[in-house]
DNA sequence: CAAAAAATGCAATTTTGTTGCAACTAAACT
DNA sequence: AGTTTAGTTGCAACAAAATTGCATTTTTTG
């Protein structure tokens, strides 16, 4: 994605340009998938542990990216689809291959239905993770 | 639970008995919610971290325990229903409430459908976390 | 009861995430 | 453009969370 079009999200979301916000927004753009702290430590080794860590949680704020629960224990990212930092709204479903260990965001292809909670619990949000094989590692 | 039928559960999850360990699975069954590790570094202080660390994986690993995914960064325990060393297979239900950040397995009382998955993917298990108020904070 | 196998506790280490602060940089304002 | 300001970065130190190796103790088997 061109460089001013960056930019124009970063600042849309009340954020300032730096080059290594540009530099990861841009990875999340191209890579697609969900990214953990690691993947991004080892993507950018020239930025400080501490300004990657910062970058996410800024992001994460200004509704840039969403964190994604996981059970590997590593917090893991996904861009948000159109979040602000007002509001995150989203479907949250995930997948998450059990060969390739990536995980992904599946977009509006999947109806899921509730139909019932227990009494006096009320339900505001939801976040499914599918776990399985990805069409990747499925056709090789 | 008497002390019978706990030793009788580990048994037949193909581990020794220990005093931690019965401890551990009685605690999980009487407190009846999720637990992170924490919470039992808190409830037993006797136990060597160390030990408390090897209890969980070793639960879960013979599917007593299973690992519920959560974005606050702890790794967050359930008792499984019906699982054995050799497969886990739940619904993976959960309800997360936002006031009181307990975590609790609802059992069969929601339905949930999938109707597709984008082509070649192979779906096999599935976690949901439903995130709301509690019916006990609601109550509040 | 003895031997073998497994679990525990401790110390040391590694990994992961956070905080404070000085230096730097982007944006706003003459 | 140059100055101000508010926000960002990098470093070092720190804190928290999880893991490893090993000697000791405990459980199970026969």
């Amino acid at each position: 994605m061109k460089y001013s079009e960056l930019k124009k999200i970063i600042k849309r979301h009340g954020l300032r340009i730096t080059d290594c916000r540009i530099d990861v927004l841009s990875y999340f753009i191209q890579y697609k998938k969900a990214l953990t702290f690691k993947n991004l430590e080892d993507q950018f080794e020239a930025y400080d542990r501490v300004t990657l860590y910062r970058t996410l949680s800024a992001f994460e704020e200004h509704g840039l990216l969403h964190k994604i629960p996981d059970d590997s224990g590593f917090a893991t990212y996904g861009l948000c689809q159109d979040c602000s930092t007002e509001a995150h709204h989203h479907n949250h479903i995930h997948f998450k291959c059990l060969k390739c260990e990536q995980l992904e965001c599946i977009d509006d292809t999947i109806n899921i239905s509730i139909d019932s909670l227990p009494k006096n619990y009320i339900a505001q949000d939801m976040d499914v993770i599918i776990k399985g094989v990805c069409q990747q590692c499925n056709s090789n």
